[in-house]
RNA sequence: GGGCGCGUAGCUCAGCGGGAGAGCACCUCGUUGACAUCGAGGGGGUCACAGGUUCGAUCCCUGUCGCGCCCA
């Protein structure tokens, strides 16, 4: 414990410093460096295990667990991860602080297509065979040797931001074990009949080569045509000068025309009754294909008949169905004309059609767009063309416009699975935070269709499916176990002996060609799903998942509420019979400052690194909580980074003023029993604060939080209650100073542990330097709200949430013993004195060299008390000479209305009368408008009446100080006339 | 077309049934014993618009206008 015998400022900094090396803590440096500081917390928090869960001193307590929303790993961190990891940070040292045993379970994902295309493009700049040349085997040997080189990157970017993750426990959704979790749950699944295999339409990206997911595809509008063509009618001899020959179909997509099955038209149009049932020829193709009657087909739009492409489109692949029109795909995999040899296609076409496959085959989609709409038009198939403002679907990753494309794939029977998961969120199981993204939750939800799972891609969990010759499958959780299910099979069928099978058993090469597994890998997102519980250990052991299953809460942006929380929730519910998580927070997006989305291509990317750098992590932290507003994005301006990072200087001086004045915390102190009315008032005011923070953090409210601890340190104690100190701290030793350099300390002890969640490197190096510490502030027990026994704690930290024993009490207690109003008057009316006599010294331009005198007049006994009490403070802090007292305020002096009575300042000669009548004027004005409109309301009878009563005894209140007010200006502008 | 959200001080944003707030910017003053990464003071808003509910509306409801996002 240190008490200082020596009066230290008074001794200088040499002296101050040979004392603390002495007692062996270091002094606080003069600046505040952010980077430094930053490097070495971090240091000692990693050697010190502080977040890793399951310490043994926890065993007993209650688990709060978070999973990250994992990282590509090809990512490095940008505003939105900072923004995202910050905030579950805040919750999680929160919690850590509270008692909890807190896992917050860190990785990275290996997203398949990013990470792909990122050692494709690598293999490309250094002009090495590309990834087909390479074979699968290499390739995937190829990324994985990427990843050990530099797929960390984001978790060291978590680690600088501070993020207090358990990184012993650092899990890649493609580690074994959760490669396992992802076999096992496909396995399952299809056992269940909810994942199958079906030929229908998917989006396929023409350049990545792979089908993707519905939420994979962006619609971007773009400023097309509609082209309006002539398909001749059968039977009649083709003319463009006479509509009877033809019916005009419009199309956004000329060049699938090849591809038509048919032509439709609504069947209440009646433009076109009488041609329903009869046929069109294709033209330049000179196919039949019939006209149908669809709903689909709107006559409001383009001619009111449409072409009916069913392998091309969505719409038309449904029409096709209702009508069982054939699906004829005339493009390949990159997006090309694909005729020759294309037996759909030729199949029952006239003579001379194949050469004109002949002349388009292998042509891209949009060169054979041109190529198609010219040739139309030769033979007058063309009838004009419109501009059209369209949307068009493009792939998330590759950018390219996404064909509809026919073709086999794996499907999660999305629409069964999500009913438990909706029926979890109704009935409250799981909330949304803020509630309103609940809505967008279940209308997607509600609306959801087959999860189209399958890549053609080689980085990835690979299908655990294997195929016999006759394509039969076989899906098994590996491959052993496949092959002897499919070996058994074919032996049983005697397509093969059994002196075969357990050759082909014993010997892969044996059995090459015979059996084969599926090429393709999974949906990286298909292995997010599992994340909550595949990252403890599932299915492999469970005494985690039995531990931490559900997590406390999810932390995430509202971007992949779809992508990642509904499959969660999925998935969750399936295997874990029970919801992942019980809360989900859903943050807003970082945009710029002007709120637009940052990109790359828009150039107005803010780096959170480039902050961190100039400001440190802290301030950005601090920053992003501070604004993160529940429901409204986040536009970021760097100058609120610079204003956090003063305010962390702000602190740590007010750190060394209280080092340069000893205060030191005895062992025994008691905040709540100092005898001093500042004390009192200070202590006061940190409880307040204590429960600000600590409310506001339950309840998500992280702005809340950062304002309250921000007001508290700079508006409360630096302003001043250090202020209002500093003539006790300057002053004889006694009882008093003792009790002053306690509490000086102990608040700010409370402040760095309130701060710590949100800045955790400043508050840690505070308070390894301010005192002897048992131990690291990361595990120091968060300040209890007032009237929380340590029972209760002890409670709330073991209780586990589910078991009913957390009484509501502990969540909204009061002050309670520690609320001390008498305190709160007098150190108010100091204030509010300081602060009158301050603004009027500055309206009337009295130079802060000149100390005024000042007069009480009629002062009562209890403010005579008062203003000796505080005779010192005030004469600093408002500049006075010295303060007397008198029945009436002197003439020709500035009279200040303070809590109800007359302060006045006897500034003859330095004012100007004329000015200080104005100023007088204006505060009548004032008190006249206040009264004239309280009278308005309490003169209303249906006021009075169905108000209620409390509001009623305000405006009395309110209206009684006013004329108050009033009296005392009016005697005031009195005695001004007099004096002049 | 459907859904969600937002229009509050010059800027970025809190507040959300009972007298308009913060930070930054701006203006004035300041080498006061932690801090100029600071201190003191100040100016600045028919809370988008129009109706309605209410004793009372920036706040609740309806509509209009403007902006953003998501889904078709």
């Amino acid at each position: 414990m240190l008490t200082c015998q020596v009066d230290l400022p008074r001794c200088g900094g040499f002296l101050a410093r040979s004392i603390a090396q002495r007692l062996h803590f270091p002094m606080i440096e003069k600046n505040y460096q952010p980077a430094d500081i930053e490097t070495r917390m971090a240091r000692l928090w990693e050697e010190a295990g502080a977040f890793k869960a399951g310490r043994p001193e926890r065993r007993d307590a209650r688990p709060f667990t978070v999973v990250i929303p994992p990282p590509n790993v090809t990512g490095s961190l940008h505003m939105g991860h900072a923004l995202n990891n910050t905030l579950q940070d805040i919750l999680c040292r929160f919690e850590r602080m509270r008692g909890r045993d807190v896992l917050w379970q860190p990785g990275t994902d290996h997203a398949g297509i990013a990470t792909q295309m990122v050692v494709e493009r690598q293999l490309m700049e250094r002009q090495e065979p590309g990834r087909r040349d390479m074979g699968r085997a290499k390739f995937l040997e190829r990324v994985w040797q990427w990843k050990a080189e530099s797929g960390g990157v984001i978790v060291n970017q978590l680690k600088r931001l501070g993020a207090s993750c358990d990184w012993s426990r650092e899990r890649f959704t493609m580690d074994e074990g959760l490669s396992r979790a992802v076999a096992k749950v496909f396995v399952e699944l299809h056992r269940e009949g909810l994942i199958y295999k079906d030929k229908r339409l998917v989006n396929w990206d023409p350049k990545l080569l792979t089908a993707i997911s519905d939420l994979e595809v962006q619609q971007i509008e773009v400023k097309g045509s509609l082209w309006y063509l002539r398909y001749p009618i059968e039977g009649k001899s083709f003319n463009p000068d006479d509509p009877a020959t033809f019916i005009v179909v419009a199309t956004t997509r000329p060049e699938t025309m090849l591809g038509d099955t048919a032509v439709a038209v609504n069947p209440d149009d009646e433009r076109y009754a009488d041609l329903v049932g009869k046929h069109v020829i294709l033209p330049l193709v000179g196919r039949k294909i019939p006209i149908v009657a669809d709903e689909y087909s709107d006559p409001e739009k383009g001619s009111g008949a449409v072409k009916v492409t069913p392998a091309h489109d969505f719409n038309d692949f449904e029409v096709g169905r209702r009508h069982n029109l054939p699906q004829m795909s005339v493009l390949d995999q990159e997006g090309c004309l694909a005729l020759v040899g294309n037996e759909d296609y030729l199949r029952g076409l006239p003579e001379g059609a194949s050469q004109l496959a002949e002349e388009l085959h292998g042509i891209d989609r949009f060169a054979a767009r041109k190529l198609i709409v010219a040739r139309l038009e030769d033979f007058g198939f063309l009838e004009r063309i419109e501009p059209n403002t369209h949307m068009v679907p493009h792939g998330d990753r590759s950018g390219v416009v996404i064909e509809p494309y026919l073709t086999d794939q794996w499907y999660v029977d999305a629409h069964t699975m999500a009913q438990p998961a909706i029926a979890a969120v109704r009935s409250g199981a799981t909330t949304f935070v803020p509630k309103n993204w609940e809505k967008t939750y279940f209308e997607w939800m509600e609306n959801i269709q087959p999860w189209c799972i399958s890549r053609q891609l080689w980085w990835g969990h690979q299908i655990p499916a294997w195929y016999g010759p006759d394509g039969k499958v076989f899906v098994a959780e590996t491959e052993e176990e496949a092959v002897g299910n499919a070996l058994g099979y074919y032996v049983e069928q005697e397509v093969i002996t059994p002196e075969q099978g357990d050759e082909m058993a014993r010997d892969p090469a044996r059995r090459e060609g015979f059996i084969t597994r599926d090429e393709d890998v999974l949906d990286t997102w298909f292995s997010s799903a599992l994340w909550p519980f595949s990252t403890l250990g599932w299915p492999d052991d469970e005494t985690d998942v039995k531990r931490h299953y559900p997590t406390d809460v999810l932390v995430t942006g509202f971007d992949i509420i779809f992508f990642w929380v509904a499959r969660m929730m999925m998935m969750g519910m399936h295997f874990m019979k029970d919801v992942p998580f019980p809360t989900v927070y859903i943050h807003a997006l970082v945009r710029d400052e002007k709120g637009a989305k940052m990109s790359k291509s828009k150039g107005n990317v803010i780096d959170p690194l480039h902050l961190i750098d100039d400001y440190g992590a802290d301030a950005l932290r601090f920053t992003l909580a501070a604004m993160a507003a529940q429901g409204r994005d986040i536009k970021l301006a760097p100058q609120r980074v610079e204003g956090y990072r003063n305010f962390a200087t702000k602190l740590w001086n007010a750190c060394r003023f209280a080092e340069m004045n000893g205060c030191a915390l005895p062992a025994d102190f008691d905040a709540t029993q100092a005898t001093q009315t500042l004390n009192r008032w200070i202590a006061h005011e940190t409880v307040r604060a204590t429960r600000e923070v600590t409310e506001a953090i339950e309840a998500y409210r992280f702005n809340d939080a950062a304002a309250s601890i921000y007001r508290f340190v700079w508006n409360v104690y630096c302003d001043w209650y250090l202020e209002l100190a500093k003539p006790v701290l300057m002053g004889e030793e006694g009882a008093a100073k003792s009790e002053t350099r306690a509490m000086v300390a102990w608040a700010r002890d409370e402040i760095l542990k309130l701060l710590h969640p949100f800045m955790p490197f400043i508050s840690e190096e505070l308070w390894a330097v301010t005192a002897r510490r048992d131990g690291l502030l990361v595990l120091t027990e968060w300040p209890r709200k007032a009237g929380l026994t340590s029972d209760e704690a002890v409670l709330m930290a073991t209780t586990s949430p589910n078991d009913g024993l957390l009484p509501p009490v502990l969540l909204a207690l009061d002050t309670g013993e520690f609320s001390d109003p008498a305190a709160e008057a007098e150190i108010g009316w100091v204030v509010d004195l300081v602060t009158a006599i301050r603004s009027v010294r500055a309206e009337m331009n009295v130079t802060p060299a000149t100390l005024t005198p000042l007069v009480l007049a009629g002062a009562s006994d209890e403010t005579r008390a008062r203003a000796q009490r505080w005779n010192d403070v005030i004469r600093r802090m408002a500049r006075l000479g010295d303060i007397s007292f008198a029945d009436r305020p002197p003439e020709g002096a500035v009279q200040l209305l303070v809590r109800g009575e007359v302060a006045a300042l006897p500034l003859k000669g330095v004012i100007d009368l004329a000015a200080e009548k104005t100023r007088l004027d204006k505060e009548l004005a004032k008190a006249d408008a206040d009264i004239k409109r309280v009278d308005a309301k309490l003169g209303n009878e249906k006021f009075v009446a169905n108000a209620p009563e409390e509001i009623v005894e305000e405006e009395k209140e309110k209206r009684e100080a006013a004329v108050a007010r009033k009296t005392k200006i009016l005697e005031a502008l009195e005695r001004l006339k007099n004096a002049a």
